[in-house]
DNA sequence: TTATAATATGAGTGTTCGCTCACGTTTTCA
DNA sequence: TGAAAACGTGAGCGAACACTCATATTATAA
């Protein structure tokens, strides 16, 4: 049996400067993970690069297992904000285009950090607090099935939940393997193309 | 830098009992990771539920990646070989019916082991011995795109190196994705449905 | 039979890790 | 201004780790 792990902070920080070395501690816990993955990245080593001693680390965070959950939420807020905004920008458009838009907002995503981003969808699983690991991915997933919802009279779709599962998580997913594969398919526009014919062919855009 | 690792066998098991030994180990290594994930495997712990001295374990496989890269082989050419005669089946009958083989035999492929599939899959990127890692997945990528183009007259396909990829690594990833976030999902008719929808309204199948 | 190559063992070595704790510093606020 | 609360520090402890090596056992083949 694998034991639950701890993964919120012990202490909250209230003071600013405290504020700021958690925040330090997740940018180190960043370029750590970039650095040299998740297995080699231990608590000391974090501590050392984001010059914060390892006492102080241990006073807002239990373990590893815990700054990388906080990393996963303060990353995928951000990644959400994006997407969001994109998706607000072009939601009135017609269908192809809202495609593009979101595939390319996909695409983007993943060119900024490719490095972080992979390592961090690698521990997803592990981590143990997923109702909040999983909610900024959930929450895109529920943005998609609710836009779909709305133009579901222009679109072929049976099952909306079904549809938004599939679409977010083939776009994401073939992206991600573009990168551990083929960096350079994200820079070609016909790898763009080819995915946003998956996506509209699969819910009936002409 | 991340210096290189080491991922070759020391010694070529010549006897029979040594060749045993190796299957062992690589057993145990399926069981820790599936049991503890990768990065609470030990080789230590490892060679205890093999049965088998730590010394023994050093004279076939230099540390943890080997084993894991080693593991990675001997399970990736089991599911080609599954996947290979799955295909070979279905190869001349309607484009429909193959995909649906396919699409189950991904489907069935993870639920048999999700776990260490799970985990395997979250490793690959890290193993050294990219070209002997990817090797089966590239294998039954290739093989997608000979069927592709042997029967592209029937499709509508462009890119059929670009489709194959995009096929193979949709279906794989959203099967992945499903049992990660909602395993009975693998169970219902509904999902395979749609997965097959995905790929058939993709290539143009009619 | 016997020499030699192959295989097997696990206590032991040095390293790294997670994490604590006793103590020093800064901030807050009455 | 002074006391209390919040914050910061890093030496160091025990556990877990990767890996070696002297030694013992088994297989091969002349």
């Amino acid at each position: 049996m694998t034991g639950q792990v701890a993964t919120k902070p012990r202490k909250k920080p209230q003071q600013e400067r405290a504020q700021k070395r958690v925040q330090l501690l997740l940018d180190a816990t960043a370029e750590v993970l970039r650095e040299h993955g998740y297995d080699r990245a231990s608590t000391n080593k974090i501590a050392t690069v984001a010059g914060v001693s390892i006492g102080s680390l241990y006073q807002y965070f239990p373990g590893k297992e815990a700054l990388v959950a906080a990393l996963i939420e303060r990353q995928g807020q951000r990644e959400l904000d994006l997407f969001k905004s994109k998706l607000g920008e072009v939601q009135q458009r017609p269908l192809a285009e809202v495609v593009q838009v979101i595939v390319d907002a996909f695409i983007e995503l993943h060119r900024m950090d490719s490095r972080l981003h992979s390592v961090l969808v690698e521990q997803i699983p592990r981590v143990g607090d997923l109702q909040k690991v999983e909610q900024s991915d959930g929450e895109a997933t529920r943005l998609i099935r609710e836009f779909i919802g709305n133009r579901q009279a222009e679109l072929d779709v049976s099952d909306v939940d079904l549809a938004a599962f599939i679409v977010m998580h083939s776009v994401e997913a073939v992206v991600h393997q573009a990168i551990l594969q083929n960096p350079d398919l994200l820079e070609q526009q016909a790898f763009a193309d080819e995915l946003c014919a998956l996506v509209t062919s699969y819910l009936g855009i002409r």
